[in-house]
DNA sequence: ATTGTTTCTTGAAGTAGTTCAAGTTTTTTG
DNA sequence: CAAAAAACTTGAACTACTTCAAGAAACAAT
């Protein structure tokens, strides 16, 4: 039933098949329209979402009323303000669907029954985050050592549908530059 | 005999005696000099680190031969390459002491049979990880919305002491602006 | 104490990117 | 299929920072 997450789910550890039916009949699949939001900056994240397909994308409004997007999550991720989830704080962040999206969403509260029914997924929890937080170190990297261009021809290089997918002026502000600098340098006048 | 360790585990699960011992025995204190290395790029990280006494930063070094500060552990981080640990692929880091360091030293090996060992220890792991996923989500926030002068004026009022105690070549780069432009900043001629 | 090494400072010149404002194209919606 | 909304483009003026080069200060080691 939620065939995408089990199989993400078995890379890192294995299920019993009475694990398995907990798993399944403790998640509900919902679906989120593009533009809705599931978080916005000062409510306080308790769900976690893992897509199944779609995209969301995480984002702040700057001192200058423009959106900038922090992070994109499609299929197969996990998204919530995870600072906001553990110290019950207001977020900073808007987490809004980019096209219509189905998500698993669990609360906080079936989130931890969840994990004291299968203590195995705090495993797979464990190794995904680390990786997560690896894949954000390197993004750091990449912000601190090539320039606009490179970062663009870089993405394109590693997501090349994905960037088909997006309008340019979010990627433009994930990438850190305005969306005028991205569409010149998509043109080559730059 | 680890206690900082153990106080930092025990903020998040609770162990029972046993358990500590199986901890106490298997862990290995260790202290690396100021400079030396622990990580360097092309190595693969197979060691996690947690700083019970000095401070670890991880850097790269830019196109420019220049080195670019990533991150600073000081007392109670963890610290390693996570996606040179999990996936075996050769770092983009080096992990070096800036001062004389005390750390906890686990091989990838002694850490899966520790989790074997003390299964509660995933759910530690887990939770540290998304909380540290969730402070290098607002570090980039930090990045993208403030000016070079904010970000050190709000390093510092946040970090006051650790300021004082680091070369602030490194901070400077850490807070991705040139050595330079940090002198203009602290003297105000900017 | 003296020497070498590391870190910090200063100013002048340069540049990778931003901002603004307006127009054009594309996509969405009733 | 119109009309409205969203996304993209363009050029000109600007600016927050970098780079370079050289000297000064602080720190560490014999």
């Amino acid at each position: 039933m939620h065939a995408v997450l089990l199989e993400h789910i078995q890379k890192f550890i294995t299920l019993e098949p009475s694990e398995k039916a907990i798993l399944d009949s403790s998640l509900i699949l919902s679906k989120i329209k593009k533009k809705e939001h599931v978080l916005r900056e000062g409510e306080i994240a308790n769900t976690m979402y893992f897509v199944t397909k779609g995209c969301f994308r995480q984002y702040i409004i700057n001192t200058k009323g423009t959106e900038q997007t922090l992070q994109f999550a499609i299929e197969n991720w996990w998204i919530t303000d995870y600072l906001s989830y553990h110290n019950h704080v207001p977020s900073h962040f808007y987490i809004q669907a980019i096209e219509d999206t189905e998500v698993i969403a669990i609360e906080k509260k079936s989130f931890e029954s969840l994990l004291l029914q299968i203590p195995k997924l705090e495993r797979y929890f464990r190794i995904i985050s680390q990786k997560t937080f690896g894949a954000s170190q390197m993004r750091i990297k990449f912000l601190f050592t090539m320039s606009a261009e490179e970062r663009y021809r870089h993405f394109k290089n590693v997501n090349p549908d994905f960037v088909q997918r997006i309008p340019q002026y979010m990627l433009a502000s994930y990438l850190d530059f305005s969306a005028e600098f991205m569409s010149k340098i998509r043109v080559g006048k730059v």
